[in-house]
DNA sequence: TTTGTAATTAAGGCATTGCTTATTTAAGGG
DNA sequence: CCCTTAAATAAGCAATGCCTTAATTACAAA
């Protein structure tokens, strides 16, 4: 229940399309950047987010950074999310189960 | 693809303790702020943010303000994780038919 | 109508974020 | 050894985010 900072990672939408990007594949630094109106320090700076949050990882090659995504990152919100979800519909279910007592209660009353 | 707000929205840890708290059922506005160290009106600020980007929902009660999780926000972030995990695995699939490939291939070459 | 309670909105300060350009580090290629 | 390429880091600046207190809105109770 602590970290989470992948979340603030994610806030930022360049951040994010970094990430859709990697979905498609692995790819350079270099390659990154070029695909942004933003300068290639800007998207560096992006990167570094993302890897101190889990969200990629990083191998060298030569002088070129290969970036891609990391699971952990994902696993990390995934469970947050599902957490959070699994509380929710639990309530749901509380909520069916008094629906039902109700109903039968309801029809044990209409027999007499 | 466009939106994504809700994780700008989670972003922030006072943010993603209110939802936790609203996990466990609903709660008047009151009520939450009164959890926090912080002021009335910065969790009421929260709060907007969270409805702006549907991760929680709102109904009058008298002067309250009555709070739950608003299931749609959940669905989006959901998805979204959904969605570039499975581009992920898709990679992963295609990286172990390689592997087999190369492996029945090896075998090939072995038997004679 | 006046008073009290619950909550939101307004205005301002301070810290953080994300961008830029300039500089630095690291690894080949001639 | 120099020069080029690839990337990260540094420094500075404008914009945004979150908090505070003060003011406002909405409803109910006396």
């Amino acid at each position: 229940m602590g970290g989470m900072q992948s979340f603030m990672a994610l806030a930022d939408p360049t951040r994010r399309r970094i990430l859709e990007m990697l979905a498609g594949g692995q790819l350079a630094a270099g390659e990154i950047a070029g695909r942004f109106e933003v300068s290639a320090p800007a998207i560096s700076q992006h990167l570094k987010v993302l890897r101190q949050t889990h969200l990629v990882r990083v191998r060298a090659e030569a002088q070129r950074r290969i970036y891609e995504l990391d699971p952990r990152g994902l696993d990390e919100l995934e469970s947050w999310v599902a957490r959070l979800r699994s509380f929710w519909s639990g309530r749901l279910d509380e909520l069916e189960r008094q629906l039902r007592k109700e109903n039968s209660n309801r029809r044990r009353r209409k027999k007499r």
